[in-house]
DNA sequence: TTCGTTATGTGCGATATCGCACGGTCGAAA
DNA sequence: TTTCGACCGTGCGATATCGCACATAACGAA
C-alpha cells in the first residue's frame, strides 16, 4: 500500500525537481514513498536491483566489503541524486552495497519503469547521465583523496557531504560508523574528531556530531570537498554547498 | 590528412568490434586514425574535450593532478574502452587528465559525431553505458584499494591492468611513472618491484618491466583485479585476461 | 669510448596509521 | 534508579610509508 507521491513532495530530490512539469507528470505515477532507517541496505554487491531510488531526507552511502573484512566508502548519494544507476547503464547489478547512512525518506521505481523512463531520452535522461558524470567524479575524487590526504582533512570532507544532505546541523553517527566509511580505525576518527572540536569547528557528543563553523569545516578539510562540489554545480546546476555560516 | 579506418582495423578495439555490420558502417567514416607516444595528453582537466578517442594499441591513464602537486590514477583504459565518456554523459568536460601510458594506436572522433551516434540509441549507445559502468567499477575498486592495500599488492593489480592491454610482456615504463600513477614515491615501487623479481614474477631492467610468470602475479595481487576483470567480462561479454601461462 | 643524463638501489630518521588492550562514561531499558 | 551494553578516550609498540640524501649503474649521444 505504498504511498502516493505528490508532485510538491517529488521536487524535494533536485533530479527529480529538475523536469518540466509534463515529464514528472508521468513518473509520479511510478513513485512510491518509501521511509528507511540507519543501517538498512537498498542493495547487496552483485545483487539483482529490483528499484532505483530518489532520497529527499535520507542519506545513502555505496560502500565495498573486501574479503578480509575492511570496508569502504566510494560515493555518498542524497538529494542531489538517484541510487542505482546500474540499471540505466545495464549492468542490472553493482559491486557495491548501498545502505543507509542517515534515516530518512527515498522515493523508489521499478527497474522496468526507470528503463522505459530513460529509453525515452529526453530531459530525464539527460539528467540521469549528467547525474552519473558528478558521481563519477565523486568517485574518482575519493580515490585520490584516499590516496594522498590525511584522515582530519578526509574527515572534514566526509562531514561537508553530510551536512551538503541534511537538513540540520546535528549528524547522528558514530565514530566507529564514519570509520567503516573512511575505511580506517575507529580510534582514528575519535581522535581527529577531538582535534576539530578542540578548534571548535564540531562538537562531539555520543553517536552525534554537531556541525557548528562551516567556514572552517571547509576551509580545514582538503581540496577535494569543493572540487566535487563545483563539479556537482556545474553538470546539475544547483548548488549543493550550504555553505552560509 | 586523417587515414581512413578499415572494417578490420576498427575491430581491434572491442567497443567497436561489438557492433553489428551495419552499425560499424556508420561510424567508420567518422573515424580518424592517431598514433600518440609516451607522455602525450589527451585530455587537460577542466578542458573542453574536441574527440573521444579509442584505443587500440595505445593504453591511456586518466589521472588527478592535486594542488600540491600530487598525482593518482584514476582509470585506466585500453582497447577495450573509450576515454572520453563526458562527451556522451553530457559534461563536455572532465575534472581528469588522460595521458598516454603505452604508446600506440587510436581512432578518434570528433565530439559532435559521438554524440550523434549516441543519440541513435541503438547497439552503440548501450554499448558505451555499459563501458561506462564498467569504468565506474574500475574507479570504485582503485579507491577502496587505495585505502585498503599495500603498495606490492597494488603494484601487481597495475602491472595486470597494463599488462591485459598490451601485445607485449614488456612493460616499458620507469618506476618514476608507476609511482606517479600509484600515487606513491618511487623508492616504493623500486622495492616492490624488486621483491616481485626476486620471487621471479617479473624482471626489472632499466626501463622495463617484463612479465615473467602471469599467474603468479594475480595470485600476488590484491583481489581488486580479480573483481574488475571479472566486472569487465561480465558488462562487455569479452575476456580481457591474458591468463595463459 | 667517453661522458652526461636518467634510472635504479639503499639507508635513515620522521610520521601516519594500525592493532590491540583497557578504562571510563553515557544513556536507554528494565 | 540501577544496570548493562554501546560508545568514546587513551596509551603503546609495530608497521608502512614518507622525505631526503646520495651512491651506483645503465644507456644513448657525441
Amino acid at each position: 500500500m505504498p504511498d502516493k507521491v505528490t508532485r510538491a513532495e517529488a521536487r524535494n530530490n533536485f533530479l527529480l525537481a529538475a523536469l518540466q512539469e509534463g515529464e514528472l507528470e508521468g513518473l509520479l505515477a511510478k513513485l512510491e514513498n518509501v521511509s528507511l532507517v540507519l543501517g538498512e541496505v537498498l542493495y547487496e554487491s552483485g545483487q539483482k536491483m529490483d528499484y532505483a531510488y530518489f532520497p529527499t531526507t535520507a542519506i545513502i552511502s555505496m560502500l565495498y566489503i573486501m574479503e578480509n573484512g575492511g570496508t569502504a566508502e566510494i560515493g555518498v548519494v542524497g538529494n542531489e541524486g538517484v541510487i542505482g544507476v546500474a540499471l540505466f547503464l545495464g549492468g542490472e547489478t553493482t559491486a557495491s552495497r548501498a545502505l543507509v547512512q542517515s534515516a530518512g525518506e527515498l522515493f523508489r521505481i521499478k527497474e522496468r519503469d526507470l528503463k522505459d523512463e530513460f529509453k525515452k531520452g529526453g530531459r530525464f535522461q539527460e539528467l540521469l547521465l549528467r547525474y552519473t558524470q558528478a558521481l563519477l567524479t565523486q568517485i574518482s575524487q575519493t580515490a585520490v583523496c584516499n590516496r594522498l590526504h590525511p584522515i582530519e582533512e578526509q574527515l572534514c570532507r566526509w562531514l561537508l557531504l553530510s551536512h551538503d544532505r541534511l537538513q540540520s546541523d546535528k549528524l547522528v553517527m558514530t565514530h566507529d560508523l564514519i570509520s567503516n566509511m573512511l575505511g580506517v580505525r575507529r580510534e582514528g576518527i575519535t581522535l581527529a574528531a577531538k582535534k576539530l572540536a578542540a578548534r571548535n569547528l564540531i562538537t562531539n557528543k555520543r553517536g552525534t556530531i554537531t556541525v557548528i563553523d562551516r567556514k572552517a569545516l571547509e576551509a580545514a578539510s582538503c581540496e577535494c570537498y569543493e572540487i566535487v562540489n563545483t563539479e556537482y554545480n556545474r553538470l546539475l546546476g544547483r548548488g549543493m554547498s550550504r555553505t552560509f555560516n
